[in-house]
DNA sequence: GGAATATGTCAACATTGCTGACCTAAATGG
DNA sequence: CCATTTAGGTCAGCAATGTTGACATATTCC
C-alpha cells in the first residue's frame, strides 16, 4: 500500500497552498457503493408499490413527522413545489398519504401517513435498519457511536444543527 | 433518548420472525443527509463545466483506471450501454477523455482520461478527500479504520469481493 | 380591504436511467 | 474463407425526477 507520510495525524496548518492531501480513493468509491446498495434494495420494493425514491423520501419523512406542513418538506427534501406534488398527490391518490388543513392555520396542509403508508415506510425502514444492524454488527462494538459521528461531521457544517434538531425531532416510538 | 434494551449487543438467534429491530432512524437519515452533500459538492463544480454526476462517475473511474474498456465500465457502473455513451460520448467531445483502439484486440476501445480530464478528476477528488479528511479528523483516531469497514460492510455481500478489488487495483499513485 | 403567505397547477425543459432494434468492425472457429 | 460471435455505436422512444416561470386560489394579517 505505502502511504506517503503525508497522511499522518493532523497536516499542521502549513501554507494554506501547499496542504495537498493524498486522494481518499478507497473511501470515496466505498461510499458511492455503499449508497447504491442501500437505496437499491429499497427501490426494489417501491417499485412493486408503482413508487420511485421520491416517493420514499416523502413517505419517510411523513411518517417520521406526522403533522409536516409542504414547506417544511420542501426544505427538508430541497426540491421545488412541483416536484414535490407530482410525488405527493400519487401517495395521496393511492392513499399512503393524508393530508388535512391544518388547526389554526388553514392555509397550510398537514400531512400524515396513512395506515398503509405507515406499513410501508416501516417496511422500508425495516430492510435499512436490517443492513445496518449486520454491518455494525460485523465492525464490532462501538461501531454504532463512530458511525453515526461520521455521517454527522460529512454533513455541510452549516446544515448540521439543522438536520441534526430534525433527527432527534422524529418520532420516538414507530410501531 | 431513552433507547429501549432491545439494542444490545446481539439479538441472539431467537426465532426468525420475532426478532425486530428499533429501527435505525438515526442512521438511515444521516446517511442520506451526508450522501446529498457528498455528491451535492462535487455537482456545483461539474455544473461549471456543463456535466452531470454521470459524467462525473465515469470520469472519475476512467481516470482510475487507465485503459478501461466500455464493457468493464459498463460492469462497474451498471448502466445501459446507451446511457453510458451519452455522456462518454460527451466526455471525448469536451477533450476529457481519449479513447484508443485495443493493441491486443482491435475491438475493444481503451478509455484515458487526458490531462484536462485527469485535472477535473483531481479537482473533485480534492474536495470530497477535504470532506472525509475533515470529518475523519474530527471523529477522532481510529475514525478512518472503522469508517472503512462500516463503508465495505454496507455494500451487498456478494459484490463486496469485486468492489474491493476494483478499488484495490486502483492506480497507487495519482498526481 | 389590500398585501403577504401557503399551496396548487400548467407548460416546458434537462438529466439520466431504461428497452428495443439495428449497424459496423474485428476476431475467431470450423 | 466464410459464418458466427464479440465489442461497440446509434436511433427512437419512454420514464422518473429534477428545474424555471407564470399564474390561480384560499387564507390570514395588518
Amino acid at each position: 500500500m505505502a502511504e506517503p507520510m503525508r497522511t499522518r495525524g493532523r497536516p499542521a496548518a502549513s501554507p494554506v497552498a501547499a496542504r495537498e492531501e493524498t486522494p481518499l480513493y478507497e473511501l470515496i468509491e466505498l461510499l458511492f457503493f455503499a449508497y447504491r446498495d442501500f437505496v437499491g434494495e429499497a427501490d426494489r420494493l417501491l417499485e412493486s408499490y408503482g413508487f420511485g425514491r421520491a416517493h420514499h423520501r416523502v413517505l419517510h419523512f411523513v411518517n417520521r413527522h406526522p403533522g409536516l406542513t409542504i414547506a417544511a418538506l420542501l426544505d427538508i427534501l430541497r426540491i421545488t413545489k412541483q416536484s414535490l406534488n407530482r410525488v405527493l398527490k400519487e401517495l395521496v391518490a393511492k392513499n399512503f398519504i393524508e393530508a388535512r388543513a391544518g388547526a389554526t392555520d388553514r392555509r397550510h396542509r398537514q400531512l400524515y401517513a396513512t395506515e398503509t403508508g405507515e406499513r410501508l415506510a416501516h417496511d422500508i425502514a425495516r430492510l435499512q435498519t436490517r443492513r445496518f444492524a449486520t454491518a455494525l454488527e460485523e465492525v464490532g462494538p462501538g461501531a454504532r457511536e463512530t458511525a453515526t459521528r461520521f455521517l454527522q461531521a460529512m454533513i455541510d457544517a452549516p446544515e448540521r444543527e439543522r438536520v441534526m434538531s430534525l433527527i432527534a425531532s422524529g418520532r420516538e416510538r414507530t410501531k
